[in-house]
DNA sequence: CTAATAATTCAAACCGCTTTGAAAATGGAG
DNA sequence: CTCCATTTTCAAAGCGGTTTGAATTATTAG
């Protein structure tokens, strides 16, 4: 059922049927009632292409992800943000599309998706150190909202990030506290803007204190089970070993206990662990007690914002640029402890 | 740029300028070439809501999401069965929507992506052993594919699953082997058809070899590491604890692994595990010798499969359904040993 | 009761593409 | 050189909505 066949049935114009549905005020309440009761029992609901071609707006919003970023490797996090920001766009009767796409065509993709009324706006997600697809986006002149930041960018973007500086520093303070002197860090790629974040605040607080930063003590790659194991593995069996080792995800931590637990050391004695927690949903962190001591944001939450950011951006194209900076809680788990002599 | 304009700067008609661009063998290789080449030049690129209300195909493809199936809980294998595909997606110049839903729209999602014209078909995941979304789906005359398969529909629909009955089976045999009677499983939703399938293979070894199936070592439910690390945790602590655990994905195992650590025992050795394993890309199961004694099958190439099954679908709606079940290797990982006296 | 004003409703234009049926251009045969 | 068949190009009609400006109807004031 169309509108023009509706507009038959009812014996009204189409005009008045495509005003009533959407809440025009030029309709009388009467009218607009038998409208939507004919809608509903008709199983009318307006063409997508339809009035996308109209309106000129797609109520379509896109994400990237970028194969450059990840390597072939879907971000474990992905999931729970895409479901934080999906909540919103329904409630606010947007869709969602999803790209993947290989490092040429990266910058190709907003400029096609944006030519072609594909979507109304994009969100970007994990934002390199310097990351040229800000700057495509803001020269496109497409609404778009980052999830994290780019250091190195100095265009006028709206963002949400967690403040990774401040939580990677109020965990190092932490396991100093506790009398660690030997402290690793286990990152995420070093090319990403977070990681570098996290490093910074590592290095504010070890700095601080008078400890010296190790070079050997920080790795950065991909967030694996593997990659987490074979680091501290690695770390663990130098001659020098860190008694505490700083995670960048759940994921690596439970590699890292793997490996501190092989060489049958104890979590939270001879080696203690701080990860970060983006609370992702099939990967909470304990009960009662956590697992891992932990600074803990939710990227679920996190989706959320930036797709309330994005709507906003999208219909209020001139309201000024918004930010937001979340910051983590330090929860402490089972997995710290004070240093062994 | 739109299409009247670029027809006004190249000084042809419009008809000729879509023909060109779209491969159709009415127009002279010449004009082609030209019409390229100004079509690159001056960035153009066909509307998209433009050319879906002209033809009545979106070339998108909706991936329905349910809160119900998955209680706020994203399944982790998500990211990766999407990530596979989008490859084909993109292949064939398919966008991809994805859609959250809560239970009670979940049946008038279809029916509304449809009727709208917003998706050409849609991907099923996660299905129920009864599962009434099939038959909407089918009922509404929607092109579309399951992931997984529905035991109690007798709809005729096209499917990829993983065999996972012979898979269970056969990890079952394999620890039957290795003498193991106490054998416990920890799956995943009961309502799930894929929970169903693997317990019914589980089940099937035990008779087979004359072991009665002990109720109190099966249990499932969403497959988180805490659950798997409650579960395991109680059943060790019976009074006749089980010396294996079957768990449905790696993430349980960590759990069930964590829970066997936690209480001095040692994997392999005092309790073995075999666990599935999706192949996800943030979750590998070891390096040169598993991690876990595993069930194997790549979930991101189901999502390669389930993808072009759907396209061929679209494009071709008078083919036979297909369905394609694909096994699952058992690969010999550190997880399991001979049953302990 | 009429005129002026406000509240409703409508016909038609438009969004940008695809596709049909007809027209124009080209080529080959006689 | 004409005629017919074949290639190539085109104008116009949709596709199904939204929106504008005008027309109709209802309401109020005088």
């Amino acid at each position: 059922m169309n509108l023009r066949q509706l507009s038959e049935v009812l014996g009204v114009s189409q005009t008045t049927i495509s005003r009533a549905l959407n809440g025009y005020p030029e309709v009388s309440e009467k009218t607009r009632q038998r409208i939507e009761q004919a809608a509903r029992k008709y199983n009318y609901s307006p063409n997508r292409g339809a009035s996308t071609l109209a309106t000129g707006r797609s109520m379509t919003i896109g994400h990237v992800l970028s194969e450059a970023t990840s390597r072939e490797l879907v971000n474990p996090i992905f999931g729970d943000f895409i479901a934080g920001a999906s909540e919103v766009y329904k409630a606010n009767k947007y869709d969602m599309l999803f790209s993947l796409v290989k490092n040429e065509e990266e910058s190709d993709i907003y400029n096609s998706l944006l030519r072609r009324g594909v979507v109304d706006g994009v969100v970007l997600q994990a934002p390199k150190i310097s990351d040229e697809r800000i700057d495509i986006l803001e020269k496109l002149g497409i609404p778009f909202v980052v999830h994290g930041r780019s250091s190195r960018s100095n265009a006028n973007y709206s963002w949400v990030d967690v403040n990774n500086r401040s939580a990677f520093r109020r965990a190092t303070e932490f396991l100093l506290d506790l009398g660690h002197r030997k402290i690793a860090l286990i990152n995420g790629l070093a090319t990403l803007d977070f990681a570098q974040r996290r490093y910074l605040g590592d290095c504010e607080a070890l700095e601080s204190r008078g400890v010296a930063v190790n070079g050997n003590l920080v790795k950065g790659a991909e967030m694996t089970e593997v990659y987490g194991y074979m680091v501290a593995k690695e770390m663990l069996l130098q001659k020098s070993p860190p008694t505490a080792i700083l995670t960048a995800s759940m994921i690596s931590a439970i590699g890292v206990r793997r490996a501190v637990q092989e060489l049958g050391l104890t979590l939270g004695k001879q080696v203690s662990i701080v990860t970060h927690d983006d609370e992702l949903s099939y990967l909470n962190n304990g009960q009662q007690i956590p697992i891992f001591t932990a600074t803990r944001s939710s990227v679920r939450k996190a989706g959320r914002i930036a797709a309330q950011m994005l709507i906003d951006r999208i219909e209020n194209p001139n309201a000024p640029r918004a930010e937001m900076l979340l910051e983590a809680e330090l929860v402490l788990g089972a997995s710290t402890g004070p240093v062994q002599q």
